[in-house]
DNA sequence: GAAACAATAT
DNA sequence: TATATTGTTT
């Protein structure tokens, strides 16, 4: 069963999944406020069905969100699946409310081109993706824009992504170290829970420790989005989390897809100026994150969160 | 010129 | 602190 390192990209290649597939759902992650710039609004008004209840506590939860529509029109085919979006669906999608006070007011006209996102938050289950790309890229292939192409986490950025590996790396640089000592040792360096609270949810793989253990194993194929039963996980009843606002968001520097490997170029592009897109195929769940962090790091900041695939 | 990486800023 | 942004290198 085992093949030979050379041909695992052959296999990942064939799993990929088609443009069609990419394209699919798209999640949007227009912030209320750029949507009004935008003047954008959504034909049904979807939501309303999707929460059902979150009880959250504590502040403001804006009921916002999901599938608005896409204001450099995306060419979407996908609205038909989206009538279904029972089940699954369940993009990986990123939300963000706005605590009410916009910059200054001015929600009319900002420059789509200078407004920024909203800050990342690193949930567990993000950084799990995270980290099972790098896994299964093997370090070696592992940089930011493969990372991000894999983890398939709409509105993720490289630079998300490149940020987020830097500070993974020093982690792992750590983790070396203390390993190396010894558990116990008297080398003085030791996981701070506090620090590594969020890189200690997830296990590191092996071989990420051992700089020359074995760049790749047999199996290799990309995580591809197992679903595993749709029960209801029902998309994420929005669960996102932020906090006061600094943000607008403006348009991602993604754009096209061009890994050594994948010679099928099936990347979306956002719409040039607006879109991010996504692909993602899997279920995700609607969940909370822990934003401890989020609330204490950003103070008063508002954040964004993305929606991984609830597959954990 | 884009992307990775390292350093620095918020 | 966590993440973003900038600077430098590949």
């Amino acid at each position: 069963m085992r093949e030979d390192d050379s041909n695992w990209f052959s296999r990942w290649e064939e799993e990929l999944p088609s443009p069609e597939e990419l394209m699919p759902l798209s999640q949007t992650l227009i912030t209320p406020d750029l949507a009004m710039a935008f003047d954008i609004r959504n034909p049904h008004t979807s939501n309303t069905a999707q929460n059902q209840h979150h009880h959250h506590h504590q502040n403001q939860q804006p009921p916002q969100l999901q599938q608005p529509s896409n204001p450099s029109s995306l060419p979407n085919p996908q609205q038909q699946q989206q009538q279904q979006q029972q089940q699954q669906q369940q993009p990986t999608s990123a939300e963000f409310a706005d605590s009410g006070e916009l910059g200054s007011g001015t929600a009319g006209e900002e420059p789509a081109r200078t407004l920024k996102r909203p800050r990342l938050v690193w949930t567990p289950q993000l950084h799990k993706r995270f980290v099972d790309a790098v896994a299964h890229l093997g370090i070696k292939n592992a940089v930011p824009k493969t990372i991000m192409q894999l983890m398939s986490v709409d509105g993720l950025t490289r630079e998300n992504v490149a940020s987020h590996l830097q500070k993974y790396r020093l982690y792992l640089k750590r983790m070396q170290g203390i390993s190396a000592a010894g558990p116990g040792g008297a080398s003085g360096a030791v996981a701070d829970p506090a620090t590594d609270h969020l890189f200690a949810s997830s296990p590191v793989p092996a071989h990420f420790l051992h700089p020359a253990a074995r760049p790749n194993s047999d199996h290799f194929l990309p995580f591809v989005p197992a679903l595993h039963h749709h029960q209801q996980q029902q998309q994420m009843a929005a669960a996102a989390q932020y906090h006061r606002q600094v943000g607008h968001f403006g348009s991602p520097p993604n754009g096209h897809f061009e890994n050594p490997f994948m010679s099928r170029p099936n990347l979306q592009r956002m719409g040039g100026g607006g879109g991010p897109v996504h692909n993602n195929h899997h279920p995700v769940s609607g969940y909370v994150e822990d934003m401890e962090s989020a609330n204490a790091a950003s103070g008063g900041r508002k954040v964004l969160t993305l929606f991984p695939t609830g597959d954990d």
